[in-house]
DNA sequence: GATGTCAATATGTACGAGTAATCGACTCGG
DNA sequence: CCGAGTCGATTACTCGTACATATTGACATC
């Protein structure tokens, strides 16, 4: 009995990390509200079957995330939302499966617009012919996987960490890490509009990069958001336009 | 003596805090290279005067920042800097007084560049009135504070924040406050430059996005960045054109 | 020469005890 | 009646010790 298989409900599972994740997942999505006051040290201790320094070190990760601060007498209390660093991976990731709102995406595509076309015109400057090649190659790979849901996005993730990279900015690249998983949680959204109509965009986006045309690319890659945001607005509807009108 | 105080040299103070910026300072500035291992948790147990507890929760901390990565045996590693969250706040302050590399200035004028004006279009579009009001009211005071070197970087860090905040994104007032901490690491560097002809520039900025005009608050936030660039371009001299050709 | 085994080592986890800081209630003086 | 100072209780903070576990590198075996 090793104890540390976990259903989905779980709550076991010995190290460190799950136990970031449980109280950071129960954080984010607003199980314990802002402002709150989380259970004692000790209660977590016993709820989650670890030892205090485990539950100490948990809560540390989450202070420096700035999703609590921790203060003798009074507890760990949730601190406003403005805190949190909300483009950090792996609070991104804890949302995952939890129906994010209008207002997140909008935030998404608001700042995907700002980033994406430009990263391509850096992109289309300062690539490497093997970035190139391997920019391609991911594009070509997405048109191969356009009937494996999981499979496409993989290779949808790939090749826009390829387009990044290639654009040789060190900031950029821990934006677009947020980013990426920001995507996922906008697929879960937008799943059922399918995701064969957005394999041309990509290719246009790899064929200007690849020729080095930065106005072409920006173009493209701007076409390819304005996909993405007619499939949140189709879903959404009037939560979208509510939004931004 | 309450041993908490500590000199600019210091090592000690004995909190959580310190003991991450202590260490999280060392890598970042390359005291410990990348690939390298860390200390073993021990020594920095004597080295640094506190219980393991503290190391250990300070290891955490980092390597949930990505800085570093811990396994049995092997011991504590500095992972490549394509793994650290380069946009942390934290990690950024880091740099504080190292006078960071024409590579860094290039990245986050990169991102400046792509972010800052379209977040003045976003903030003349959403802003609220009484955050209008403080705009036009910190961009005053900075005129106000002209000659005074510290109170005019304090006073430019509480524009920019405002700007962002009136731009109502969640996820873009995160990436202001990394581009915060990064805009006074460029400081440092062209503090030489002075910052009097900066003043009108901020004013623009604050007249058009008051004025509600996107495209004029776009262009002025353009021109404002410009400024910087020519600033560091002085100052850096061909590091900086054979990192821009 | 590839593979499996074993011991050494550093992190991982748990428990216990004591310190220090903060908050809330209470008391005292105006 | 109200404000300032005091006191006690609660909780996080720190430290120390002991043991478990996983990974590595060397050794032995086939």
């Amino acid at each position: 009995m090793s104890d540390t298989t976990d259903a989905t409900t779980g709550t076991r599972r010995k190290n460190h990390t799950s136990v970031v994740a449980h109280i950071g997942r129960d954080i984010v999505r607003g199980n314990y509200a802002v402002g709150e006051i989380l259970p004692r040290e000790e209660e977590f201790v016993e709820q989650l079957e670890v030892g205090r320094g485990v539950v100490r070190e948990a809560l540390r990760v989450l202070a420096s995330k700035g999703l609590v601060e921790a203060r003798p007498k009074r507890g760990t209390q949730v601190l406003p939302t403005s805190n949190w660093q909300q483009l950090d991976p792996d609070i991104l990731s804890w949302r995952l499966g939890e129906e994010v709102g209008a207002k997140f995406l909008r935030d998404l595509t608001d700042l995907r617009s700002m980033i994406e076309p430009a990263a391509c015109v850096l992109a289309a400057e300062r690539a490497t012919d093997t970035e190139l090649q391997l920019i391609r190659s991911l594009a070509r790979e997405l048109r191969h996987a356009e009937d494996d849901e999981p499979a496409f996005i993989e290779a949808d993730m790939q090749f826009h960490r390829a387009l990044f990279q290639a654009a040789h900015n060190d900031l950029l690249l821990q934006v677009s890490a947020g980013i990426e998983v920001g995507l996922r949680l906008s697929r879960e959204v937008t799943v059922s509009m399918g995701h064969g109509h957005r394999i041309d965009a990509h290719l246009a986006v790899a064929d200007a990069v690849s020729a080095r045309s930065a106005s072409r690319a920006r173009r493209a890659m701007s076409e390819l958001i304005d996909l993405s945001i007619t499939d949140i607005a189709a879903v959404l509807g009037g939560a979208w336009s509510d939004m931004t009108d």
